[in-house]
DNA sequence: AAGTTCGTTAAATTTAAATTTAACGTTGAT
DNA sequence: ATCAACGTTAAATTTAAATTTAACGAACTT
């Protein structure tokens, strides 16, 4: 072999390794999107070798095409990979979402918004029991007085909630970028 | 059985299906803060029933000792539950975090901090591997071309974990709160 | 010091999740 | 129309996580 091959080879070796030193950071911090880890190095091969078809991803990581299929299902739920199309090809690519700061958007204000909607109803269906008891005066005064302490306690996370409402607001408007915009990191 | 004493048992078995809806509530959104819903459950009861011991979170969700033990690490761990002394009683007591914008602070900056930390950190190392084959005049061009663009397109997600850095800051210091203040909700 | 109580760790079991193999349905090509 | 290429679903298997049973060790009691 050439030392001009042998040279070019090492390089494309070092080149594959600093690929997989990203993706397997990604993959390690993709828990918090609630993924599984080989979902998140899924993600993070898509990222940096970009638009790909099931079987390129299947080859790439060595699992099967059902597998990656579940997969891009999953990170698609998460509108963390979207479909594209490839003329004059009849296979499906898919791309993983490159722009971190809509990923976050989009990841976070869908998880808050339903922890907002799943406790708000809850808190509302449980005040309505406990004020039947509070104002039923047929009830010993001792438990009544509990319905009502339980109560204020439950009403309490309200504030909460509706903050968290408004943090979603800013973020999902992009107001949050006027407080806080966006840097450009130049090179040093 | 008296009337009265029937109406109360009415009422008490009502309260309990009050707690139960925002236990479970709480429970099922607890996924976004990494537990599984057996701990999201203790979570929710400790925060209803305030101070409890091993023994008495056992008795309530009908499981093991072992089992809440390692449930109550894990909560502690992410800071939603704290040790409490109780004076007079060897056991140990403890007591969910009661207040949800300190449990959203701590969690999620810990989180963020983990991810910038992790990808920050492998962005470095890639950077450096790449780019001594960028400055290697004795690899081919377009093997030293495609380094180059790897490179960029991975420099460009630093600007994202700035913001994200920036993004903890303000919430950490709690400057988050001038610009999204904390609102009363009052009785309707 | 022997006996208890309490919390944790370790091993064993159960349960659930992830992955693969196999089979199906659809679409486009010949 | 038949065949091959794709992607998905279903069942079977493997792998990992959660839970329990069992056993240990520290701290207090008598």
């Amino acid at each position: 072999m050439s030392p001009q091959l042998k040279k070019d080879e090492v390089a494309l070796a070092s080149i594959e390794n600093a690929k997989q030193t990203i993706i397997g950071a990604i993959a390690e911090t993709m828990d918090l999107y609630g993924v599984t880890p080989s979902a998140g190095r899924l993600y993070g091969t898509m990222y940096i070798e970009g638009e790909m078809t099931l079987d390129q991803m299947k080859d790439r990581l060595g699992m099967t095409k059902p597998s990656m299929s579940t997969a891009v299902k999953k990170l698609r739920s998460n509108g963390m990979v979207q479909k594209t199309w490839e003329k004059g090809s009849r296979r499906e690519h898919f791309v993983a979402e490159s722009n971190f700061f809509k990923s976050f958007i989009t990841f976070y204000c869908k998880k808050w918004e339903r922890e907002v909607e799943m406790n708000v109803t809850a808190i509302d269906d449980a005040e309505k029991e406990l004020e039947a008891i509070i104002n039923n005066d047929q009830v010993s005064r001792g438990i009544r007085e509990y319905a009502g302490n339980l109560n204020n306690q439950i009403r309490e996370s309200k504030s909460y909630y509706n903050w968290l409402t408004r943090l979603i607001d800013l973020i999902e408007s992009g107001e949050i970028f006027t407080y806080l915009p966006i840097e450009d990191i130049e090179k040093e």
